[in-house]
DNA sequence: GTCACTGCAAAGGCTTTGCATGTAC
DNA sequence: GTACATGCAAAGCCTTTGCAGTGAC
């Protein structure tokens, strides 16, 4: 056993996160752990959230919408926004891994994290 | 002539944008102006905002603050932020466009921006 | 006068904080 | 009982909107 406590709105949230094909924001959880018929509101949410992150379970992204959304963890992966139909695909074979040693080394800075987000026009929106 | 009108406060936005090392946000943008004895409000910089925008003088980033922040648009290039100290780097030299070009054609997607952010400790942090 | 720019007030959305209540151990 | 999780209300920012006033042409 772990310090972690389980309680039933962090099991949930972290389920609905894994089911999820892109980054949530706080509204869907909401909406989610409602469908779920868990009294809960967005404070809750937020605290949860920080908890995840703390731990190291989620990540927090941007896709410039004044807002945040939040995804499990994974390997280094990064987004697809396209500008039409807000749909969002995962970028995973991408091969940034080479350029953040590279910078690192010429900068002398050390590199933690870093965000990718592409935006243009989907496959579909291009017909 | 072109048909883009030059007031006092575009003009020195522009001009405080131009001499920033790095993306400045409303409230730098509001004080810089009171500070040439320009009486304006935020409500203001939105708008111009928006304007350099839509005439693509300026770009829009985020930093994961949860606002926003403008620079005068320029070549490809990115951003280093010191998680501890908040200095920005520029990062010019990094070869993303390839990147770029091969996900559009393994995906099939249209790629017309995006935003690259690294984070970590600088230089002088590490000291 | 017309049109565009600006300013003020208000509202809306996202997020955080304070405090009280509830729950697990 | 203690420590932590949750809920509600309120507040704090950031941003947008409505409407009136100002200024350039």
């Amino acid at each position: 056993m772990n310090s972690i406590s389980r309680t039933p709105a962090r099991a949930t949230i972290v389920e609905f996160l894994s089911k999820s094909y892109s980054p949530v924001d706080v509204s869907q959880i909401v909406n989610f752990l409602r469908a779920k018929n868990l009294s809960t509101n967005k404070v809750t949410v937020y605290r949860v959230m920080d908890f995840l992150l703390e731990k190291g379970f989620i990540d927090k992204v941007e896709f410039r919408e004044g807002k945040f959304r939040y995804e499990i963890k994974r390997d280094d992966h990064h987004h697809f926004i396209c500008q039409n139909c807000d749909v969002v695909e995962d970028i995973s074979d991408c091969n940034i891994s080479v350029l953040v040693e590279e910078i690192q080394k010429k900068k002398g800075i050390l590199i933690k994290k870093h965000s990718l987000e592409f935006f243009g026009i989907c496959k579909n929106c291009q017909l």
